[in-house]
DNA sequence: ATCAAAATGGCAGGTTTCGATAAAGTGGTG
DNA sequence: CACCACTTTATCGAAACCTGCCATTTTGAT
């Protein structure tokens, strides 16, 4: 039994005509016939009592007809169902990102991302970027924003932008009128950073040791957001992620570059390889890409 | 979209392995390959993410999995439910009879088709016979046992029986030890008889026209078993169609044949003519030919 | 008898199917 | 670390099959 012999059987059931059916159905008068003829073979007798004047259900195509006009619906409704998904009308798609990127800059791209496709749900992680490779690598998403998790036999990595190191200094601070601070002088003041899990942390501290330079910790926390208001407060200096750089000004605390060195690294997709990504997904690399490429923090 | 590419998903997915799933489907792998290449392409997507190592389902894949699980069940169900139907395991047959057959021989008719086809309902309607053609001829029903209804361009009628008239004594009657009795004896007594719409009470009385007899009736009713009753009680007598015998027997009456005229009458099935039977009519009234068939009363 | 509609038969085009073969990814091995 | 062998899926070409149409026949109703 196939779709084509039910469809035919229900439209000649509501037309109780071969010839009109045929119509509907774009097949010629004797092709109908034996369609028809063929699913009652099938099923093993006759389900439409028909002579050349009159067609009528018999107790069987009466039986069947509720029963096939439901499948259809249902068959349409599947076929429909999985095409929208494919199409980008309708769907999910999970995202994990970095909290400096998922606070700063993600919102543009899933707004761009959302004029073009309304009905797709996104929903974030934003945890530490260590997490967000772990979640990616795991199959739990197929997106993750963060850094270069480094050569990796299961996970891709495409680049999206350079993300420089900022200091933060308190607004009324003396140096806040220099076009640039070095981390040597930075250090003389009380320093204030994210807590040791924290990539950003990781970073500094690495960097520094590579450049002989000592970092001494007065306090640190979870959240950039602490971080900034306690930089606000007066309470020391930070360095951060040029891409919070926005949120640290709103908190009311002064941005300047940090040199000698500069700290940069790269933030990007994080894909699993070796795993065909849901269209939804690929259509959200590329609204990333096109909104986020080449851009410099 | 078809059953056999659905059916195909849905064993790839389940086994993971195209080659298995070939030879569950009774496919050749490359056909199998084909067939789901169809289904995505018709789809608009990729539904199986698959290497020469390892199959996965996209998300897509997933989406679809549970909804053509339901949908291949269902359709399964619905083609059984068919099948079923036409092979009598199942479903529902009304016949109208008249009640002096319903009342005494139908039953035996209908219990050898239960043991046939036990999981057939059988809907019984005991009505006057004339009632029984009109609900045939109305479609209401599709089997109807009564007497010849003549002829009759859209009803066909089928023979099973002969049908003689009875005299219903009471048990203590004089006449009682006689090989039978004629009419002309039978109208010395107090008559008891069916009201008027009943087509025992017709017959008699178009009979006895003919023969130039007239009938007094001293009581008349609308069910045979009070007119059995009350001959029994020793009213009067009645003449009643054989089929009634045993009934009268019951009810403490005794039963003679009456001569001169004979009445006898044909019984048998009644259907339609240009309507397609339901299989279990069918099958209804082969077991009903079997069961009666050449019996005379 | 006539007319209209479904059934049947024959034929063409397209699809499905298969076996054979190629391509690709994996795991072991030197 | 590169290469080879093995396994599994993808591709290709030919044959079988099915499906569709047209022409014609059959059938039932007026």
């Amino acid at each position: 039994m196939n779709v084509k012999q039910l469809r035919a059987f229900v439209t000649v059931a509501r037309t109780l005509s071969f010839a009109e059916a045929a119509n509907i159905l774009h097949l010629s008068q004797p092709t109908l016939s034996l369609t028809i003829k063929n699913l009652e073979d099938l099923l093993g007798g006759r389900l439409l009592s028909r002579t050349t004047r009159t067609i009528a259900l018999t107790p069987e195509g009466d039986a069947l007809l509720p029963i096939a006009k439901q499948l259809l619906a249902q068959w349409d409704n599947a076929e429909e169902e999985i095409h929208q998904r494919f199409s980008l009308k309708k769907g999910k798609i999970a995202i994990a990102a970095m909290p400096s990127f998922a606070a700063s800059l993600l919102p543009e791209g899933l707004l761009n991302y959302h004029q073009k496709y309304p009905k797709i749900k996104v929903e974030i992680h934003d945890v530490l970027a260590d997490t967000v490779v772990d979640m990616v690598r795991q199959g739990r998403l197929e997106i993750g924003i963060s850094f270069d998790p480094g050569n990796n036999d299961d996970l891709n990595f495409k680049p999206l932008m350079k993300d420089r190191f900022i200091a933060v200094l308190p607004k009324d601070h003396p140096l806040r009128t220099a076009k640039n601070i070095s981390w040597k002088i930075l250090l003389e003041h009380d320093f204030i950073t994210l807590q040791r899990p924290s990539s950003v942390r990781q970073l500094i501290e690495e960097t520094l040791e590579q450049h002989n330079l000592t970092l001494s910790v007065a306090y640190d926390a979870h959240q950039l957001a602490t971080v900034g208001r306690m930089v606000a407060t007066g309470l020391g200096v930070a360095v951060v992620p040029a891409l919070c750089e926005q949120q640290m000004q709103e908190q009311g605390a002064y941005c300047l570059p940090v040199i000698e060195p500069t700290i940069a690294r790269d933030i990007g997709i994080i894909t699993r390889s070796r795993t065909q990504l849901s269209t939804a997904a690929i259509a959200m690399i590329d609204v990333l890409i096109r909104t986020f490429e080449k851009r410099v923090n």
